[in-house]
DNA sequence: AATGAATGAGTCTTCATTCAT
DNA sequence: CATGAATGAAGACTCATTCAT
């Protein structure tokens, strides 16, 4: 790992764990082996950090959603995949996601409002999928919207808590919360592992990670 | 409002908006309504203040939790009022909840571990809950530390969007949570607003909300 | 003298002296005899601290300028008693002048802009005497604009070696540099004190100076 | 134009425009097309640069001077060529010359002692010329020493304001100058701009300068 | 009860400079 | 000849906190 990427893995690790304002620049520097003037060949300021790492993570999703998700097609098939895609993005980069999730606030305006697009371009696929199910008679909610935001909750959560140390896999993981969402949203399929298998299969493909079959 | 209560509210909002090492003592007198050095007469230092808050919160939500679900009985109907509980509470006072589901890493190794001591004891009362339904047939999951942390997530995001100025009432919410909760846990129970009433005259009760009917 | 003018004095000094730019917060913190924290209650940023400087100095001289010279009458008249005047300021307040001079460059652009309308304000009334000296005849020459920018340049250049400590008195100097200028313009007329006794009022005036007979 | 000449003109422009302590290495490096590193291989410290750059203007002034007036013969024609020799180097390299005159002050104790005595060397000849004027009653004025520096300050403040690209000629403003000053001495000479061709000469050969006829 | 004044330690960031390649 | 990488010191400015009044 060279210089760069350890300013960029350091950023992501601790702005996770002590927030954006929580963490100064000599920590990064620390984390990172470097000095903190040395920092800066490698970063504009500490904002732009935070924007490249939100900017990159959230269009490393909506690139995999793109990418696993037909645009059409049987609403259960396109949420539970969509699920399982949250789930797996979340628990494979925790950092990144919780950083995205929880320091919004600390950006600038500018800068919020782009990254705020890129959150709203991909929820507006939960929206549509849920819109979908709903008018196919798919799904039941009488409040679509709050429903939406429910299961993005939910499945956002397991950024702060899954551990793949744990005993539970990642394909586990995944197909759980898929019947937890399709529950929830009144559908009556088990899904199985082999169901997401595609969906595995991008997740490694876009965030550069080693098939791990089983995991 | 007097000044002690005018800056625990400032603190709470900044905190909840800003994050606590994103508020300075500046920002929170300015709110206040008082000069910076003033505010040190109605607090001890900013952590204090924190502690402070986050130990209330949690505080009155496990008064509720034991003032609104009995120790035992059914299982399902424990469940929705817990639900209900934790969404109705993260609707009313969504700063203190924000606050504390995202500013425990800001506090010092002490202060954690009280503070995490609560939180636990809390959760414990929804493993409790979740492992007497699964054992009594009422609820089906093979993962219920998965499904208790998928659902308290779930619950917990209701802070971060939910708006008393939107379409929801606040009993529409309570209830529609407690439905998608049950139906995630494999319950074919449906949830009315009369079944969570006195779990809504609680919170108003340990939350000091004027009851209004139809809220 | 109290703090905040302890900060202004010190900011004069250094700034004529070392330049803004070559003149640090600690250099005006110890100046000042304060900490360089303590500075911060009595002024913005370092720029505001210049740009306040060179307004009120700027302010003074056209407040003065207004008060010493009509608006019509005498061309001679008013030109020895403006160019009085301006000499005058730069040798009672040379610390301000030289900032003004100087250190323009060091403005940000808005900051910069009204500096120099109130400078091509002052430097107005030079152009318009000159200008009615030229056409009643009493002055000659064959480049108004040139001859005013080397007066204006011959006048402040006062600032960057008169001493109050040295052999020429205020008022010598005054009237050594009214006769300077009106030769350069060609006029005959020769300039006694007691011609500039209502200017040096006029300065002791706007500048707060003990009126110094003999200086 | 080499890389050697590319970052002397950048500091002469940068120094000038925003002072030394304003310019940064980085601002060099840009201005020059070098990278900041490669900068060290055309000069020593930034400091060895802007004394390179001052005691270059001053010897070649003194060479200038010492070219085009003889130490000896009339006053008035002397001054009149030192007048428009000095203020022909200030039209033509204004950059070097208000380097030069402002940032005196950031040299270091030694290197200002040198650059100084240079300046006081090239004034000299300004005193010794004025004192023989008065001596032979070519003059009038009672503070010479005062006049030699009204003088001076107006000659060097062209380089604060004269665009070769604006209506006055080269040669113009030399014949104008050198009349102003004699007017100031009280010397009833015209100079016409013939008088000042050797001069003109003189700054063409030592500032390298194409000889345009009509500048 | 309230606050203006004060500050040491901290913030992020840039500085001029060096050196291995 | 050229430069990316590196850094200790310094830049301006803010921090949470104290205290005399």
């Amino acid at each position: 790992m060279n210089s760069a990427e350890r300013v960029r893995a350091a950023a992501v690790k601790l702005f996770a764990a002590k927030g954006f304002h929580g963490t100064g620049i000599r920590d990064l520097a620390q984390e990172a082996e470097l000095s903190s003037a040395t920092l800066y060949h490698y970063m504009g300021t500490k904002e732009d950090l935070l924007v490249e790492i939100m900017t990159t993570a959230l269009r490393r999703l909506l690139d995999a959603a793109g990418k696993a998700t037909p645009e059409h097609g049987d609403p259960m098939v396109r949420l539970r995949t969509l699920v399982a895609l949250h789930v797996l993005a979340h628990a494979v980069q925790p950092g990144e996601t919780r950083v995205v999730d929880n320091e919004v606030d600390a950006l600038s305006a500018p800068a919020r409002a782009r990254v705020v697009a890129l959150r709203d371009e991909y929820e507006q696929r939960w929206a549509q999928i849920i819109e979908d199910g709903v008018e196919s008679g798919a799904f039941h909610t009488d409040r679509p919207a709050v429903t939406r935001l429910a299961l993005l909750e939910m499945c956002s959560g397991v950024a702060r808590w899954y551990s793949p140390r744990g005993p539970v896999r990642l394909d586990e993981l995944a197909t759980h919360y898929a019947e937890l969402a399709l529950r929830a949203l009144g559908h009556p399929a088990t899904v199985r592992a082999e169901d997401l298998r595609h969906c595995m299969d991008v997740v490694a493909q876009v965030w550069d990670l080693p098939v791990q079959p089983g995991n």
